[in-house]
RNA sequence: CGGGGCGUAGCGCAGUCUGGUAGCGCGCCUCGUUCGGGACGAGGAGGCCGUGGGUUCGAAUCCCGCCGCCCCGACCA
């Protein structure tokens, strides 16, 4: 066996789409289904969902938001309401239009149909997404400035008929959170946008180890009906991009179709400023394009669905017992250790299958600490520890009780060098630009990285650039994110600007 | 939705041109030898060849319809 052997074939320098689609089944994360573009999300992917779902759940608990359930159909003459944003789905959506099944058997063949009866008066949509339904509900429940602000996020599955699907990143269904508010002012919801925005940036950051560039959409790539959508957009390994969360702030436009209105502080019936922001499992795709290798998934510690592997080492019969019950004792103690306020998650792999086998199936699954124990471990009190961030081979011996009191630690160092690693790249393959020429030849490259360039063209000038390279602007920075600078006059207009576009290929 | 490719065992494929009711590798199960390592040997299980129709004595193979998947576009909150 070559030294070079990876897990995964192809590996990503050969064909990162396939070998994107390699760890996903390597890693046992999720498969295709037979219902059009959607998947089913195996335990080991479910459960990385699972940890963000709770983690990020916490985080809106804690800034003042509650959750509620809306349903799963839509009434068709709600998407009629508003027709901005109608416009910008309609063409994607499922449709329910009969309520019945009737089993009608073939007289000739002897088998049974299911003929779709009872027609619908009103078609149902399959949400893609719940603004119009919420808001609906928001419309009853607003009457006086008293009921403002209004927090209300729903974790739900949605449906947007995709043409092109791909595991994680783009399925027919998938699962999201979506929070939708109601402000009195302009400024509130604008400042509830923004806290969520920068919500996402820390989530990304603090628990999928994913360094995100925040900013705004131009208006050519904001949600349909939005007055301003904010986004982070995250730099996976072939250089491309994906928006990996979105904060929208509505104005007005969707309280007036929805007549969300209440009786002000002066007695005067005003609309509602409304909000709306979400992830979904894409963030799942993003994390494993972001940091797995070509020995399969690298999971970043605080979403990993088992953190800590223990694997018993057993070449003799006398001393079995004895290496399984040490390694129950270990992971029992592990498991009484707090990271980040969860028990550490400890599983301890006793299955009858050769070692060599087990510890590959764990590099796969992108476990970030493994753990061996043998008869010369117990007696030398010492634990074998390997770790996903480092080679496979590089092992280290610690004596067990420091390993005990080290393991949450080593699994913030996994986080923090998951994170340095990705920053590094993400940093080196942004890059300032303010000529035409050069903007131009760029995108001829294989891999593209970003260009950030000052900015001061039309929206029709940007459609035709993004069109011409395959390319979009993916945002314009915050001001707070420290990046290069590249002059002052926008490489295609020349006119003197402060404003700087990020541009590159997406998913 | 356009252009191309493909549906045969859990996975990857051969067999299709030149019809004669299925084969290889990996995986799986059993036994044995191994084993601080993705082991080896022997034996075994598993498929109405995507689906509906047609041609034929006979169809995985030929003809027509349908469904699904993959790649490239268009679309993508």
């Amino acid at each position: 066996m070559s030294a070079e052997k990876t897990a995964i074939t192809p590996t990503r320098a050969q064909d990162f789409p396939e070998w994107y689609q390699q760890v996903i089944k390597a890693a046992d994360l999720a498969e295709n289904s037979e219902t059009r573009g959607c998947m089913v999300i195996k335990p080991w992917g479910y459960g990385i969902w699972e940890l963000i779902q709770q983690q990020l759940d916490r985080r809106f608990k804690a800034t003042g938001h509650q959750n509620a359930y809306f349903p799963l159909l839509i009434p068709l003459s709600y998407l009629e309401k508003e027709a901005e944003h109608a416009e910008g789905f309609a063409t994607e959506c499922a449709v329910v239009t009969h309520h019945r099944l009737e089993a009608v058997k073939d007289p000739v063949t002897g088998k049974t149909k299911m003929i779709p009866t009872g027609e619908l008066a009103e078609p149902y949509v399959i949400r893609p997404t719940s603004e119009t339904i919420i808001g609906a509900a928001f419309a009853r429940w607003i009457e006086s400035y008293r009921d403002l602000p209004l927090l209300i996020n729903q974790w739900a599955n949605v449906m947007r008929w995709e043409m092109r699907p791909r595991l994680f990143l783009r399925t027919a269904e998938f699962l999201w959170q979506e929070g939708h508010t109601a402000h009195e002012t302009k400024d509130e919801a604008i400042v509830e946008t923004r806290m969520i925005h920068g919500l996402y940036e820390e989530f990304l950051r603090d628990h999928l180890a994913i360094p995100v560039i925040p900013g705004e959409k131009t208006e050519n790539e904001r949600f349909p009906g939005a007055d301003m959508t904010l986004t982070v957009e995250a730099m996976v390994q072939d250089c491309k991009a994906i928006q990996a969360g979105t904060s929208h702030y509505l104005g007005q436009n969707f309280s007036k179709a929805q007549n969300i209105s209440f009786t002000g502080r002066d007695g005067a019936i005003q609309h509602a400023h409304t909000t709306s922001w979400g992830v979904s499992t894409r963030l799942i795709g993003t994390l494993i394009m972001a940091h797995s290798d070509d020995d399969g998934l690298v999971l970043p510690p605080r979403v990993a669905t088992q953190q800590i592997v223990i694997m018993p080492i057993t070449p003799k019969e006398d001393s079995r017992e004895a290496v399984i019950a040490s390694c129950h004792a270990l992971a029992e103690t592990l498991r009484h250790q707090l990271h980040h306020g969860e028990p550490l998650r400890v599983h301890v792999d006793v299955r009858d299958l050769s070692g060599g086998v087990k510890k590959w199936e764990w590099i796969k699954k992108g476990v970030p600490i493994r753990i061996e124990i043998g008869p010369r471990d117990i007696e030398t009190r010492k634990v074998c520890v390997q770790r996903r961030d480092q080679a496979v081979a590089a092992k280290d011996f610690p004596v067990k009780e420091d390993f005990i009191r080290q393991a949450t630690e080593i699994l913030d160092e996994i986080h923090q060098n998951l994170l340095a690693r990705a920053t590094e790249f993400r940093d080196a393959n942004i890059t300032p630009c303010d000529s035409l020429e050069a903007f131009n030849s760029h995108w001829a490259n294989e891999t593209p990285g970003w260009l950030l360039t000052p900015w001061a063209g039309t929206p029709d000038q940007e459609a035709e650039i993004s069109k011409q390279h395959k390319i979009t602007i993916r945002c314009v920075p915050l001001d707070t994110v420290l990046l290069p600078h590249a002059g002052e006059k926008c490489f295609v207009t020349g006119k003197e600007t402060a404003t700087r576009a990020l541009w590159g290929r997406s998913y």
